[in-house]
DNA sequence: GTTGACATAATACAGCTGACCGATAAACCT
DNA sequence: AGGTTTATCGGTCAGCTGTATTATGTCAAC
């Protein structure tokens, strides 16, 4: 064969491929000849490493989420030792948005995906897992940052969660133009001022 | 010619059959076929109702942006002469969340629509205008609350519109089964309880 | 009863889709 | 050296897509 490659490496390159595919050009738009064009291989290339189109598809969502985790680790890392529980929930959803290049790609996938998996088992218990997890994750430091004082106790952590999560909604709002960047910084900031408010001055 | 046809309400009619196709068997099942299957006429005739399939489309939002504001205006005219405000942004939120039958498939639709209309310049500003007139709907009822005595006046009214429509980001979290409707009633509530709280209690 | 606008149907068409196959060549392993 | 594995490419296939065209049916008005 030709230099061994390292396969690993050059899925995480077709799942870029295919980001920038839903990116630029749409979901409707995505198909293996795309992804292969856009990847500068071809078609029958492409399909050396996907097996098919649902396999390529878990990948790059996969990989996408693997992405998002990776920039909040590396942003809470730079939060210091003992980061303050509102800079850390601030850094998790302004990952989440679609508020820079890398975001946005990965939002948009992950839109797709979600759309795509409510009408297959398989995707949509993925899907479903992966959220649940990260719901988790955010659920974990709102009831560490109860237990440190920085919250009211009052509060109840399942609800606050849910409504930390439900400011993803800021996302078709975005990508429209509806609002811009800084509107939805501003709200998130006020979101999160109004949550670690203490007690007696809302 | 043969019986006189009702043009309009045969196109609400197909309207509603690309509704069910796209939310029982998904996006990526939409066609001009599949609808005309599902509202139980030929291709062909299908096509003498809609020049194009971006015609239908664009038909099918704006049929679903329009039934889920008569939706909305019904439930402001239940909720009596002078409705609280915080009962119109509650039914407004929970009419626009996929809580039931009718709501879920206009809010696929949507979601549907977005992810095209990102990708089309027509369609773009088609939705942005269709999305913002809405965000000024909801402003103007924030406004007037603030006017009225039931929220706190050093609220800004930008900012707790852009918070309350980012709320429709529990439709992913809803649709993949993530969280269920109480738990999305329940974080709506507490957001609207923090929001029309009385200064010095949070 | 002929005309003509409208409703419905059927089919053709060019394009793209994903899955699949075979050929070729390069690199590895005995 | 010879056999095996891996990589890449090109092409075929059936199926579906949106669009366009044509044919047939239907009924009101003249």
């Amino acid at each position: 064969m030709p230099k061994q490659v390292n396969h690993q490496e050059r899925r995480e390159e077709i799942a870029r491929a295919l980001w920038r595919v839903v990116e630029q050009r749409g979901v409707t738009r995505l198909s293996l000849r795309e992804v292969a064009q856009e990847a500068g291989m071809s078609h029958g290339q492409l399909q050396h490493y996907f097996a098919s189109r649902a396999a390529l598809l878990c990948f790059a969502m996969d990989f996408a989420a693997e992405q998002t985790a990776d920039r909040v680790d590396r942003g809470v890392r730079e939060l210091g030792d003992r980061p303050h529980p509102r800079d850390v929930l601030r850094l998790l959803l302004t990952e989440m948005l679609p508020l820079h290049a890398d975001a946005r790609a990965t939002s948009r996938m992950s839109a797709a995906y979600v759309l795509e998996a409510l009408h297959d088992e398989g995707l949509r218990t993925r899907a479903r897992d992966g959220i649940a997890q990260g719901r988790e994750l955010v659920e974990q430091v709102v009831r560490r940052a109860i237990a440190d004082g920085h919250l009211r106790p009052d509060r109840d952590p399942v609800t606050e969660t849910h409504l930390l999560l439900a400011l993803t909604g800021f996302t078709p709002l975005l990508e429209l133009g509806v609002i811009g960047p800084a509107d939805a910084l501003t709200a998130l900031d006020a979101h999160l001022d109004r949550l670690f408010a203490p007690s007696g001055q809302p």
